[in-house]
DNA sequence: CTGAAAGCGCTTACAG
DNA sequence: CTGAAAGCGCTTACAG
């Protein structure tokens, strides 16, 4: 084979649009704009464009695409933690869906904190993403300005805003607390406690929805609710059993924010020899791995964050490819797990 | 402030390398150099430089340095899986250090597969980062030849290579099955199963360890081997346990791969009211988050995963940056922590 | 619909 | 040590 292009020193060797160009016997721009097939290229030049490109090997440059568009392949993922499996969830499920589109994902861990969100933000647009997903929707002014100053589409996660240029993905928190609540009381509890430690947004969403519902049913009492700003964990969980029980505030049932507080509590309970469900029901929020297994196995709230993940990543490629919006608020719901930590006796 | 440039159409507004240049009187070159501080540059100019990069809040644009240098400031990170803690610690120790070094970090994970491993190499090295940090040891061979090509420098984490060109942070999962072994024998148990599911290399290894150690006592049996390549999770450690104790063969005590394994077994024996360690010693391996409060507390061996991220990552950089480097292989060591899930009776 | 030109913002390679 | 030129591989913006 006749090499037909010399290439400078700095070349890289790989074949580029220009070698696709010259093969298919097109100039640079058709061939360009026939791989992006984004606007009209006459059907046989586009085949030519695409069998040269076939046959070449060729893979576009994403920094020297990058440079020219001013716009990258890259899309900015914004979690919280990675120690929450539901982080992952949703993260692997972001991750595959983008990955099968083109993008490559930048995550970045805010540790709940809208400061540090800020900053990662910050970093990020400066490498001009494609898009960006967020999670959540209480994010810094400033954090709000970089974003729309830059122009890169966003979509929230986990969350449902209401405004009508904002697209989100999630579920209820509040409601899906509410019904647990409803559940709990249904069973025939009445002092319900209410426990959490991180006290993220959505976490205090949970704890109005609890609040609302025994309000409703007039059983509210403040010191039901136990409260503690550390990160969630299963030795919180056991630590917020004990402050409870050693609380001159009876108590029948605990609802905690999440799954790994509920599991901390169950292993604390066994320890001390508390039965639950017997002397105290237990519920928790997320549906974590480990809780069908617990002893007692334990009730709590089926979280979307597969589905979420996935849905909140092709509306932003929709966005991205500029396509047209069907939808700006998209609200997957929960469903309750009933297990052994809350069956009445 | 009169504008000095006219900016063309396609301009971002961002401050580039020609204005700190203009600003500082010198040539971009001299700018360019300056600020990457890889060759000497006359002290008064540089300092010149910097000023004028920090007046205009200089950044610089990493898709044109990319393509000018055919070097990204990104890292790609391959790990087997999200699901299981250990490699989100390690990840999140990788991606700190980088990140404070101005490098993106980005994930690839591969689900413990060799292939989907090295198609998401081979994606990655189109993007050309700068540096790979690799899980295991165990590549294709056209990973190997891919990577070799890229002539993109490596890291290997969570075990060592005794190869001299092989840069390697890590532990002997060898030593550290061994060793939990040699504890179970020396609490005068004599019947040892080994379970493990997923069956990774390091997986494999740890069953070495247990084989060598039970076989230099005398004790080796092969119906002791219990595999089970589903992935590791609590579910499969429950199932594990119950397969062992339907067996024939007598058993004292399990050791488990992976803590999972180990806690579900736990929660099983639980439910089944088997008593632990009364009636069976189980152990696990990793020290995951749940372990130490599992009833009984778990014991379990210790692995040093952040450190390993963040010496791997320091090594990259050390690579990446061109610098010498000091070791080519670190080994990490490992722990013991005995809890009540073995303590003799 | 198609293309020649210019440009994105850097760094390499070469002279001085 | 310093700099003018060329180039990295694409896309934008403008004509036709």
């Amino acid at each position: 084979m006749i090499k037909t292009t010399t290439r400078s020193s700095r070349s890289t060797g790989r074949a580029t649009l220009a070698d696709v160009a010259r093969l298919a016997g097109v100039s640079q721009m058709t061939a360009s704009r026939a791989l992006r097939s984004n606007s009209r290229v006459d059907a046989e030049m586009a085949q030519r464009v695409a069998d040269a490109s076939e046959k070449l090997g060729y893979v576009p440059d994403p920094a020297a695409r990058a440079l020219a568009s001013q716009r990258s392949s890259h899309i900015a993922v914004m979690i919280p933690s990675l120690t929450n499996t539901l982080f992952v969830d949703l993260l692997e499920a972001v991750q595959s869906v983008l990955r099968a589109a083109g993008f490559q994902t930048l995550v970045g861990v805010t540790h709940y904190d809208p400061l540090e969100e800020e900053q990662l933000v910050r970093e990020q647009l400066l490498h001009r993403p494609a898009g960006l997903l967020l999670t959540g929707l209480q994010q810094t002014a400033r954090t709000q300005a970089l974003v729309a100053a830059s122009g890169v589409p966003v979509v929230y996660m986990m969350e449902n805003s209401d405004a009508a240029d904002v697209v989100s993905v999630g579920f209820s928190q509040f409601d899906a607390a509410g019904q647990m609540t409803r559940h709990l009381l249904d069973c025939g509890h009445q002092r319900i406690a209410f426990a959490a430690a991180q006290l993220d947004p959505r976490t205090l969403q949970r704890l109005q929805g609890w609040r609302k519902t025994m309000q409703d049913a007039g059983l509210h009492d403040a010191n039901l609710e136990w409260l503690d700003p550390a990160p969630s964990s299963i030795g919180v969980g056991g630590q917020l059993l004990a402050q409870i029980l050693a609380s001159p505030h009876a108590v029948q049932a605990v609802f905690f924010c999440n799954d790994d507080l509920a599991q901390g509590a169950l292993l604390a309970a066994q320890r001390s020899g508390l039965r639950v469900p017997g002397q105290l029901a237990i519920c928790g929020f997320n549906d974590l791995p480990a809780s069908a297994y617990m002893v007692p196995s334990l009730t709590t709230v089926k979280t979307p964050r597969v589905e979420v993940g996935q849905r909140a990543a092709q509306l932003l490629l929709q966005r991205v490819l500029q396509e047209p919006l069907v939808e700006h608020r998209v609200d997957l719901g929960f469903s309750l797990i009933l297990r052994e930590s809350t069956q009445p006796g």
